[in-house]
DNA sequence: AGTCAGCGAGTTTTT
DNA sequence: CTCGCTGACT
């Protein structure tokens, strides 16, 4: 076929039964799927309608609608291209009163699944304290991913006291979402395997209509995701799916990465392809791609190679901290801008979101056009919600959740007490909120609310009004601004934070707009919808001409001429967590993050990180990630500079000389052993500002250290969980507390690794503390 | 009912 | 450090 590899090819040809496409990073799978679909319909005579491919991302889906019409002439269009989520939304649609759902479902996020656990909880009387609901959800996540019903899993734990627990709040959550006609993203497919195995006519239809299905991402596919490709695809089994081992980075999610490596296990009929040229990156960056995974074990073997030369080296630097980092990056995008790279060219990589605020700070500060991707989600803010939270209530006011929250917003004197009275009552009634508040008059205990509410009631049915005329959607969410006055709330406030929020509100209506002129027959239900499933970087366009950001993750499937990956420091990549983590897979699943990154490049790769860095409010020095030194030196454009950082990272690992200050370090513990590094190493109580950091130690342990004035303070695994804390006042010594001001210690109590302190403080009170938080600072009288 | 201060807890990645 | 919640006060 024009412009295919051999392996491309054999892909595309390969027609009747399962089939395996092992595709590494750029080697061109969305062609090869594209020209799948030609192929079948083109040569085959496959009809169009018959074709499901399904993707990870609507972005990826968007693209390859994109191409397959671009290939394929008459009927692409026929061709069903989504995500997993929103193809089981269409089925749902069309089939959830099969499962005792209406049609016009409600779609939780991750918030509205909070708020049902946590009132759960409280009905049940579980102390979320104890029993935090995130722990609930994981859980219940967990079993969904599994297709465990809540039956099921009450009965594989009937011993355990906590699982027991569980059984009853994943229960009660069922029953909560069924009631409020809603469901958690888990649900959508845990639904659609549910309706397919108890409805053999329902699945027989979407069997006979998808004939040939692709999937794509395969290796991010959880064991749900699994069984319902699985039902779909047990009648003709033409199941084709792609995949790269090496870039599963959603186990946490879920993602089952043994499903691509058993695939021919489970299908061993199945025809296996691998694509190993890379048409995206030069050699020095798959060489350092290659470097890297080939630290992993259990995958796939397999090496990219490209016949396109070497391209540049690497390049990397270690700066002083975050800000210099970024000062650095900062002042590279300006110099590669100006020998003739376009801003969109560049992306800036980095592990976590928070990462993203100081190089976007520096990029403002030097005027370079960028977006910021992720992070605080926009249909997050406090003002999206409550819009959208008005919009679904119009949508489907059977949900209290919504409905709870904007009750009073804005202000409208209906306050908690008022509302849980009502939800009493309707409880005691079996009816929703909201049909209790249509007949408030006959609930009792209620004065002045009453009225209140009634005019609420109005105000939600006005807007309702507003859909049954058939009015576009714009009207109703101008409508919505304005009667309920939140618009005015803002402008009257007149703050920056006001202002900003009006912004954000003004983007949603520009995107409510765009939502009408591209689907015309669109209902508030697919708007709705919509905002569900699609996420920030679906809507990336090529078109600005901006630097962008982002997480490694949201990277996924991009690429750019010139990347930066920031923050190569341990304990932020691969993250604390990871290296701390019993799961051996952890570590491996940071390093296939990392290979995702590292071949996102095509022509240059920096890969940068800093000395110190501020976490979680204190500052601390990281070494430089391991990920680094799996690079070969040679790939770097300053290796020199690569192999003396390496050299003296490894000095402080294994010799314990003055250099750190490592006295106390793990001395005995050579490498990256587990438990190097635990999290706050705030036990002496000074912080990284104090002039000498060592002092308290030299006293406490009284025994002398050199320390050489001129080396910088190192913080990092010299303080380990098992370290004994060592204090630097005794009873009696005066102390200075943050909070508290200046005091007298009467009482030292050793517990554990841990000291009670008791101190009488001048301005009065005496107060207990432990030792680790209260940050204690000797005074010298 | 609403506001505000103070405290505590949690900080990876997201369809 | 920052967010979110609680509880006391207006």
């Amino acid at each position: 076929m024009a412009g295919l590899n051999d392996m491309q090819d054999l892909a595309c040809r390969h027609v009747d039964g399962p089939l395996l496409i092992l595709a590494g990073a750029g080697s061109g799978k969305t062609r090869v799927i594209t020209h799948r679909v030609a192929y079948l319909m083109d040569e085959i005579g496959v009809n169009p309608y018959n074709i499901l491919a399904i993707t990870f991302t609507n972005k990826a889906a968007a693209e390859m609608r994109d191409r397959v019409n671009n290939i394929v002439g008459e009927g692409a269009e026929r061709v069903w291209v989504s995500t997993f989520h929103s193809l089981c939304v269409r089925i749902l649609r069309r089939f959830s009163d099969r499962l005792g759902y209406a049609t016009n479902f409600n779609i939780y996020d991750s918030d509205d699944q909070k708020s049902a656990v946590k009132n759960i909880l409280k009905e049940l009387k579980i102390d979320p304290k104890k029993y935090p609901e995130k722990m609930f959800l994981a859980e219940i996540s967990n079993a969904k991913e599994r297709y465990i019903s809540p039956d099921q899993y009450a009965k594989m734990n009937a011993t355990d006291f906590v699982k027991t627990q569980t059984a009853t709040v994943y229960s009660e959550y069922m029953k909560r979402l069924r009631k409020f006609n809603a469901f958690d993203f888990d649900d959508l497919i845990y639904k659609v395997v549910e309706l397919f195995e108890h409805n053999p006519d329902v699945l027989e239809l979407y069997q006979d209509r998808f004939r040939y299905i692709m999937v794509d991402e395969y290796q991010d596919t959880n064991h749900i995701q699994f069984l319902m490709v699985k039902q779909l695809a047990s009648k003709y089994r033409n199941l084709c799916v792609v995949g790269d081992d090496d870039q599963s980075i959603y186990k946490f999610r879920g993602a089952n990465i043994t499903n691509i490596l058993n695939f021919e296990k489970e299908y061993p009929d199945a025809k296996v392809v691998k694509l190993e040229q890379n048409y995206r990156s030069c050699g020095n960056i798959l060489a350092a791609a290659n470097a890297v995974i080939k630290h992993n074990e259990g995958r796939k073997d397999k090496a990219l190679w490209t016949d396109q030369g070497d391209g540049e080296k690497l390049v990397f630097n270690q700066s002083e901290d975050e800000y210099m980092e970024a000062d650095r990056v900062v002042n590279e995008i300006i110099r590669l801008t100006a020998n003739g790279a376009q801003y969109k060219d560049i992306a800036l990589l980095y592990r976590t979101n928070a990462q993203s605020r100081i190089l976007g700070e520096k990029l403002v500060m030097r005027g370079i056009p960028h977006r910021v991707y992720g992070g605080q989600n926009f249909y997050e803010r406090k003002e999206i919600k409550d819009i959208m939270a008005y919009l679904k209530v119009v949508n489907n006011s059977t949900d209290d959740t919504y409905l709870r929250r904007i009750i009073n917003v804005p202000k409208r004197g209906i306050g908690d007490a008022t509302v849980d009275k009502v939800a009493a009552f309707a409880a005691a009634n079996d009816m929703t909120l909201m049909e209790a508040m249509q007949i408030i008059e006959q609930v009792p205990g209620l004065q002045r609310s009453v009225a209140k509410i009634s005019s609420f009631v109005e105000l939600i049915d006005g807007f309702r009004g507003i859909i049954e005329e058939q009015e576009p959607l714009s009207t109703l969410f101008d409508r919505i601004l304005e009667d309920t006055g939140y618009e005015d709330e803002l402008i009257a406030e007149h703050t920056d934070e006001s202002m900003a929020r009006l912004e954000n509100i003004d983007e949603l209506r520009n995107r409510v707009v765009q939502f009408e002129t591209d689907y015309e027959e669109a209902t508030l239900a697919d708007f709705l919808e919509d905002i569900a499933l699609v996420s920030e970087t679906d809507k990336m366009s090529d078109d600005d001409n901006m630097v962008k950001l982002m997480t490694i993750h949201g990277s996924k499937g991009l690429e750019f001429p010139y990347v930066f990956l920031c923050g190569m420091e341990e304990r932020i990549f691969p993250s604390a967590m990871a290296i701390n983590s019993d799961d051996e897979d952890a570590l491996e699943e940071e390093r296939r993050l990392c290979y995702v990154g590292i071949t996102r490049a095509m022509k240059k790769l920096y890969l940068s990180c800093a000395r110190n860095r501020m976490l979680h409010g204190s500052r601390n020095c990281n070494d430089i990630s391991r990920f680094i030194k799996e690079i070969p030196p040679l790939l770097f454009q300053n290796s020199g500079d690569i192999t003396r950082h390496v050299k003296r990272m490894e000095e402080r690992q294994f010799a314990d000389t003055g250099y750190t200050g490592n006295r106390y370090g793990s001395s005995g513990q050579s490498g990256y052993g587990k438990g190097s590094y635990h999290g706050k190493s705030s036990q002496t109580g000074s912080g990284y500002s104090s002039s000498n950091p060592y002092s308290s130690y030299s006293k406490a342990k009284k025994e002398p250290i050199s320390i050489t004035p001129s080396t910088k303070p190192s913080f990092g695994k010299e303080f380990t969980v098992n370290r004994e804390l060592v204090l630097d006042y005794g009873e009696g010594d005066r102390v200075r507390h943050m909070k508290f001001g200046n005091g007298t210690v009467t009482q030292l109590v050793k517990g554990g690794r841990d000291y009670e302190v008791t101190v009488d403080f001048d301005r009065g009170g005496t107060r207990k503390m432990f030792a680790s938080f209260a940050k204690l600072k000797r005074l010298e009288e």
